[in-house]
Order: C-alpha cells, then sequence, then structure tokens
DNA sequence: TGTAGCATGTAAGCCGTTACATGATTGA
DNA sequence: TCAATCATGTAACGGCTTACATGCTACA
C-alpha cells in the first residue's frame, strides 16, 4: 500500500466531497474534470481527462472507489477504504512547501536580455491575466456562499482571492520600479 | 528546432548571466546546480544534478553550449547560438500563468475530513516554513546588494519576498478564522 | 582515517501531457 | 443537419525524480 500520486488524493477528496452530499449517485470522470476545473486549478492541478480516467483504473484496482451500477456512463463512489485513504493522508503525510513555476519571474530574472519596454509589456499582460483569474475565482467563491457545508472551500478560495490581490498588487509595483531605472 | 522545457531555458539563463562576468572559464555541471539552489528554486524549480547533466548534454548536441577546454571538470559556457535561442525565447514564447501546486490549500479544501485543531498545526507549521524560506531568500537578496549587473535578480528577489510576507499575513488570518469557525 | 564536499553520470520508472480515436446526445 | 457538449479511453512520449554507482580532494 504505498502512497498515491497527490492528484489521486485531490480526485479521491473531490468524490468524498460528493459522496457526502444527498442523492449522490457518485460521479463520471468528465464531472470530475469540470469539478477539477472549478476548484482545484487554483491551488493544484486540473488534471488531464486522460489522467482522470486512468487515476480512476488505478483507485479502482486499489478498492478505493466503486463503480456504481446503472445505465448510461461509469460513475464512481468513494468507498470507506478510500475515504479512510484520504483521512490518512490528510493527517499523516508529510505536507510539504508549495512548488511555484513562475514563469514571467523566470524571465524577469534575465532582464538584461530584454527590454525595459518589452518587460513592462510582459507585467502588464500579467496583471491582465490575474485579473482575469481573479474574476474567475470570484465567481467561484459567489456560489460557494456562506454555506455551512462549503465553508473550507470558501476559506481556500478566500485565501485565492487574496493571493491574486497581493501579486497583482507587487507586480504593479515592480512595472514602477522598471520605469525609474534605467 | 523545436522548442526547449522551460528548464533548458532556466539553465541557459544562467550560463548567459555566467558569460556576461568577466574571467569566466564556464560553469561546471555542479556549479549549475549550486546556481539554480541559490535563485532558481524561489520561482520555478531546482533540476536534479541528473537533469542538469542530461540537459547540458542536449544543449550541448543542439550547439546551445560548448565544453571549455581545459583539465579538471567539464565547464561550459553559452555558444552565441545559445544566446540567441534564449532571446527568442524571451520575446516570442508564450509566457503563460504561473502554476502553483499548493499541499497546504488543496488539505485545506478537504478540511472537514480533518480536525480544526490538526488545520491549525498544519497552517501553524507552514508559517514556520514560510518564515524560513523568507530568510533564506533574505539571505540571497542581501547577497545581491545594489548592483547594477544584478539588479533583476534583486528585483525578483524583492517579488519574492514581498510574496512570502504577503502568503505569511494571509496563512495567519486564515488562522485565525479558522479558531473562529465552529 | 573517515567524512564532507566536489564531480559525473546511468538506469528505472512514475507522472502526466498531447495526440489520436470513437461515439452518443442535445439543441439551433 | 450540423455543431457543441457529453463521455471514454489508448498510445506515444517527454520531463523529471530517485536510486544507484563511482571516484577524487581536502581537512579534522
Amino acid at each position: 500500500m504505498p502512497g498515491l500520486p497527490p492528484n489521486a488524493y485531490a480526485l479521491l477528496g473531490l468524490l468524498v466531497f460528493d459522496s457526502n452530499t444527498p442523492d449522490s449517485g457518485g460521479m463520471t470522470g468528465y464531472e470530475l474534470k469540470q469539478r477539477a476545473d472549478f476548484t482545484l486549478r487554483y491551488y493544484w492541478v486540473s488534471p488531464a481527462m486522460s489522467q482522470i480516467y486512468t487515476e480512476l483504473r488505478r483507485l479502482s484496482d486499489e478498492g478505493y472507489v466503486a463503480e456504481v451500477a446503472g445505465d448510461g456512463p461509469t460513475r464512481y463512489r468513494v468507498t470507506p477504504e478510500g475515504a479512510e485513504a484520504v483521512q490518512t493522508w490528510l493527517f499523516e503525510g508529510e505536507v510539504g512547501f508549495p512548488i511555484l513555476k513562475h514563469p514571467v519571474a523566470l524571465r524577469l530574472l534575465m532582464g538584461r536580455l530584454s527590454t525595459p519596454e518589452h518587460l513592462q509589456g510582459m507585467l502588464t499582460q500579467h496583471l491582465d491575466d490575474l485579473a482575469a483569474r481573479r474574476a474567475d475565482l470570484q465567481g467561484v467563491r459567489d456560489m460557494l456562499g456562506d454555506d455551512h457545508a462549503r465553508r473550507y472551500a470558501a476559506l481556500v478560495a478566500d485565501w485565492g482571492l487574496a493571493y491574486y490581490d497581493s501579486e497583482s498588487s507587487i507586480v504593479a509595483d515592480l512595472r514602477e520600479r522598471l520605469e525609474t531605472m534605467d
């Protein structure tokens, strides 16, 4: 029983969340992808569809999810073993430090090979992207409301919003500093 | 001439930076790793040693780096073609949005499966980690000073410091909110 | 004499992506 | 009837990590 990759726990977590909602008949791979796009992508990654199906197969082999009988698309539901695996991972796994791959910072690091105008343009683009991302996440946050069952998701969404705000403010400052640098 | 993976450009960038310093005889794979640990890891990743050697081999095959003649460990220097490749990448490549893999946020998202105490402990640990990271980066920043040649590195280091500060403040708030949640 | 740092690499393997392939259903 | 969305998968492959293997040098 070696540990699963983080993506597996992320998906398993979505399924646990789903199983706690009343009248749940499980989720299809497709629905999992939508859910991942809706939440996971802001703090983790939204796995490719093919990866979701591959992961569901593995989770099924391990007994952590079970196919729900019925016609139509295959629906998956977390098993008690799966729920326990998530719990164990939550409490015993090494949490670790966030991994950031920041292509804008990476390029700014090599600023000497570029021009101030181009760098400023890049930062401006990044600010636009941040605004768009933030708007998306705000939509998510609004949908979560103050429902008790979703309060942790709301907490994390607020975290993300604060992060985007802070990043925007830092980048705007950087852009100004660039203007007066040469 | 298909695009190289980002890591290749990151390493190439370090070599370009090195080639701009006077009396440079190129860098060894080992030195590249140290440099990456020193800067890249805060905004990107610091590749494994084995990956660095693999990447150097590829860059050499592509003619983007050249081995420097001499005895002792193999030293690599960026070629004009390599410098141009970085430049092209800087100006023409798609920059893209940062990728964040945040294990703390991912776990907080599943907060219902945990306990408030455990979550608070997790956030406290994260705050400690952030403080340690920040201290490391402050050391880097101090070493960069206000040297004109390193001003972009300094800029990015300041960015990182501001980010860690903001993240710490957000997480501290979250921890408080957790206290009064149930 | 032994440990830490310098130095280089190979092998195995996982994780995850893109590309490809297929087909059903729904609505304009 | 055509496009979009729903739905599921396989194949090929790239990127990167960990584990393993090797040897030298400096120093305590």
